[in-house]
DNA sequence: AAGAAACCCAACCGCAGGATC
DNA sequence: AGATCCTGCGGTTGGGTTTCT
């Protein structure tokens, strides 16, 4: 059957998104929800694809994701995921609170695949241990890598991690997660405007709610497949379950949202009047 | 200092499958 | 029942960054 292109071309940015698309992005969101990803741009007033925005969502803006280098215990289960699931990247990022597919994707094929490969040992331990190999990165450069390119829309991305509530639809795991960045040598997410550390554990109270135990993750990640198997509730764009519990501060997270994106820029002026 | 090579990640593309008409 | 729409997924790639020579 004949498909439509995703883009009706005409006029349709495609690139690297900028940081006020990713605001009216994110207001847009925020206001109305992503019910329709198609007619979400024409709504927002963004020239890109439904398909275009949804990934930006997913893979950058959505307020859960943790951003930084992978801890040994995620590359860990992201091999034994691997093992058990193959290259069903979503399903191993369902496991794995924060990381999108797409990052999984990439991690595994820029560091685990290799790893995993026996032809790769001896260059991988050379890796592991750095003996003046050639292109051997150092772990503060990696660390940098591609922070001037993400800088920009991290500012938007952080401000959101920064003080979003912890979104249900990850909460159980993401607020412990979350912390387990802090704690990552490197972390290619942060940003001058809003350090990770600081975004969110804003206060020492709330610095030690998150605090855990490395084997946090061991015993999370041991856990058999079929424990994760729940039923996912209902969320809204920002996972946030409509229960007793959370219905009640939606509305209100969502004018909170609104206003951080307002005073962060210009957002007001660049939605479109609806 | 400049160029080459390697690395990495964001974003695009096309397909599959469920939902709807 | 079949056609179409829409979303989600996995593969792939373009181009920026870093490191080495």
């Amino acid at each position: 059957m004949g498909r439509a292109p995703c883009c009706e071309k005409m006029g349709l940015k495609k690139g690297p998104w900028t940081p006020e698309e990713d605001k009216v992005l994110v207001a847009h969101i925020q206001r109305f929800g992503h019910g329709n990803w198609r007619a979400l741009p024409k709504q927002a007033g963004l020239l890109r694809c439904g398909k275009s925005c949804r990934l930006r969502w997913i893979n950058y803006l959505r307020p859960d994701i943790k951003r930084g280098n992978f801890s040994k215990e995620e590359e860990d289960a992201i091999i034994r995921l691997h093992q058990q699931l193959g290259n069903r990247w979503s399903a191993i990022a369902a496991r794995l609170p924060g990381r999108t597919d797409n990052e999984i994707k990439n991690v595994w094929h820029t560091h685990l695949k290799k790893r995993l490969d026996p032809t790769n040992e001896i260059k991988e331990e050379a890796h592991e241990a750095p003996a003046g190999g050639k292109k051997q990165r150092r772990p503060a450069a990696a660390a940098k890598r591609g922070g001037a390119r993400r800088a920009a829309a991290d500012a938007v991305t952080e401000a959101s991690a920064a003080a979003a509530p912890v979104s249900p639809e990850r909460s159980a795991s993401s607020s412990v997660t979350e912390s387990s960045s802090v704690t990552e040598q490197g972390n290619t997410g942060s940003s001058p405007a809003f350090p990770k550390e600081e975004s969110f554990a804003s206060s020492p109270d709330t610095a030690e709610e998150f605090q855990f135990d490395e084997s946090f993750w061991s015993e999370t990640l041991s856990m058999p497949l079929e424990s994760f198997d729940v039923p996912m509730e209902p969320c809204d764009a920002f996972g946030a379950v409509p229960t007793t519990s959370s219905s009640a501060g939606a509305a209100d997270d969502m004018d909170y949202w609104l206003r951080v994106f307002m005073e962060s820029g210009d957002v007001q002026q660049e939605l479109p009047q609806i």
